[in-house]
DNA sequence: CTGAAAGCGCTAACAA
DNA sequence: TTGTTAGCGCTTTCAG
């Protein structure tokens, strides 16, 4: 490995010109300046950045904690994060829990602090929020895509609101004049998202909806669950109009399954989800969906948490991020006059 | 920040005896180990990765470079890949490459042999494998994914028989009794998908039928680009029994496609893809496609690089991974005896 | 079994 | 404008 002070006397100089060189070149004579960069080309000299993060006292990494990235939905938010992080000058580290909190923790202990300055934890539970206050001060961590406006967690955190995504759902399809819907509500591993059913029920509640135990099914977070959930839902009831799912996968197990049962989407039955992950508008029927603007959401949560690196506070601020707009597609339709 | 030497002076040793406690803990009293454990416990010690890395000479830390982690494909590859590393004691940082050259480029630049003890790159180009061996002697290397096993590139790497698995397809569609198949060929980041369409029409020409150009489209790796192309397909030539596509993305949007079409699958035309994404799974009707073992090749990768980092060679070494195998779902079928 | 000391490659005052 | 000098936090000989 070539280092700084071999290039330093190739080119006859000293470290910590090198040094310069390689950053505030202002304080550097042209001269010396050119001839350390040609010592640098003609050595293949790349700088160490362990070394450099350990003299720095940075590392210009952020890591990113998530549950499963085989869940369609992180990749696009890792998409977009790395790109902001890159943009910043950050590398991004993305840590798989697994879905384990023991994994999370280990991560965390690792990595905050050390080989990165900050981190950026999604989709967590109340239990290890409080592991993150009790065991880091050494970097920030903030809170991503938190379901709870209404209730910041103790930590700097960036919220969406899943209860509004719901809402435009359910005024969505009133609308459209559906009154028997069955929903079904995703278990993510941040444990229920009843922000978005609640969300959902509270606007039909007002509409003098209310929506019975038995059309409504909690499943894990998948495209098979929503399928498997929707048979039954369908064997219930079969006489649901339309179906509101909590997340996009759910939807699109839901929409496939009532293809299978020869139920025509939208005409006999329509399906709503939430998210606007990429598949929701490649599949066929392209689903209707409530957006929650995952990418800009990204980018803010990487800003912010570049923020809290530069100016670190103990504050557990929140920023609700931009609000969820319905995405109508070819999914949702009217009521038919012959259903009920 | 608690330090080693904080540690130390709490535990009333030096620093390298708290070291020693941190690693073989033989040459250590026990009572001495426990009080330094117990200020370790007290102060909420963590060690710094960077200091040690840089003392160490390494970071226990790969790279996987891929080019856009959105193609659900990766995300699966990722997964095994981070589970192998971490249980070898590793960290796994994904860079993205989001299709450029450059960032790739930019990014093995940095974190080769500093960041990261060695790197994994998938699906790369002859231009890119060229930039790796003139640039990088500090780290290894390992290709994955290389889809040539028959010409093996100048660089360590792990192969996968591609071309078998179109034989498979091949061989399948024929059993079915298909004669007037369409192909779309994926065009992934690393080129086109040739070696699974050579493997393909090696064995569709051997049982004399040559596909011709006008049943055979390149399109772009993704669900929207093969329902496109399937469209298109089906409008130049009506009376394909079968379509096979390089991947799963492509199959199930070719599936979609005809669907919409009102062409039953698999009872009008049949569907088969490469790679058995997890999607494949989920779809319906299910795909039927040639697995690849993704896990499998993921951890074979990691593995390898592990011992190539452990054992340095510069031999550009080939290992083919795990065969691919055929997984029949119910996308394909029996040519129906009214079709051509 | 423990301590002293050197050094990993780089940055950042401060001097010259 | 350039050089000198200390470290950053840790590991690792080598003495004691």
């Amino acid at each position: 490995m070539v280092t700084l002070s071999e290039v330093a006397k190739r080119a006859r100089v000293t470290a910590a010109t090198v040094s310069n060189v390689l950053r505030n070149r202002e304080k550097v004579r042209p001269e010396t300046a050119e001839r350390v960069l040609r010592a640098i080309a003609d050595l293949g000299y790349r700088p160490n950045l362990n070394a450099r993060a350990l003299a720095e006292g940075r590392s210009s990494t952020l890591a990113l904690m998530l549950s499963n990235i085989s869940n369609p939905f992180y990749p696009e938010f890792v998409l977009a994060a790395e790109r902001a992080a890159r943009k910043a000058g950050h590398f991004l580290m993305v840590c798989n829990t697994d879905d384990d909190a023991e994994v999370g923790r280990a991560y965390l202990n690792q990595i905050a602090g050390t080989f990165a300055d900050g981190v950026l934890v999604m989709n967590t539970d109340i239990a290890f929020n409080e592991f993150c206050i009790s065991t880091i001060q050494s970097a920030p961590i903030l809170l991503t895509m938190w379901e709870h406006p209404e209730t910041p967690p103790p930590l700097p955190c960036i919220a969406v609101d899943f209860a509004r995504a719901g809402a435009l759902a359910a005024t969505h399809l009133l609308e459209l004049g559906h009154r028997d819907i069955g929903m079904l509500v995703g278990d993510g591993c941040g444990g229920l998202q009843d922000a978005r059913s609640n969300g959902f029920r509270a606007v039909m509640r007002e509409a003098g909806i209310e929506t019975d135990a038995a059309a409504m099914l909690q499943v894990r977070d998948s495209i098979d669950a929503g399928y498997i959930a929707c048979m039954q839902l369908m064997a219930n009831r079969p006489r649901l109009s339309a179906i509101f799912a909590t997340n996009d996968l759910l939807a699109i197990g839901a929409a496939q399954a009532l293809i299978t049962l020869r139920r025509a989407v939208p005409d006999d039955v329509s399906v709503i989800g939430i998210t606007d992950i990429q598949l929701a508008h490649q599949v066929h029927p392209a689903l209707t969906t409530v957006a929650i603007q995952t990418a800009a959401v990204a980018e803010l949560s990487v800003d912010r948490l570049i923020r809290l690196i530069q100016a670190p506070t103990q504050q557990p601020s929140m920023v609700v991020g931009p609000a969820p707009e319905l995405v109508v597609r070819a999914s949702t339709g009217p009521r038919r006059a012959g259903s009920r």
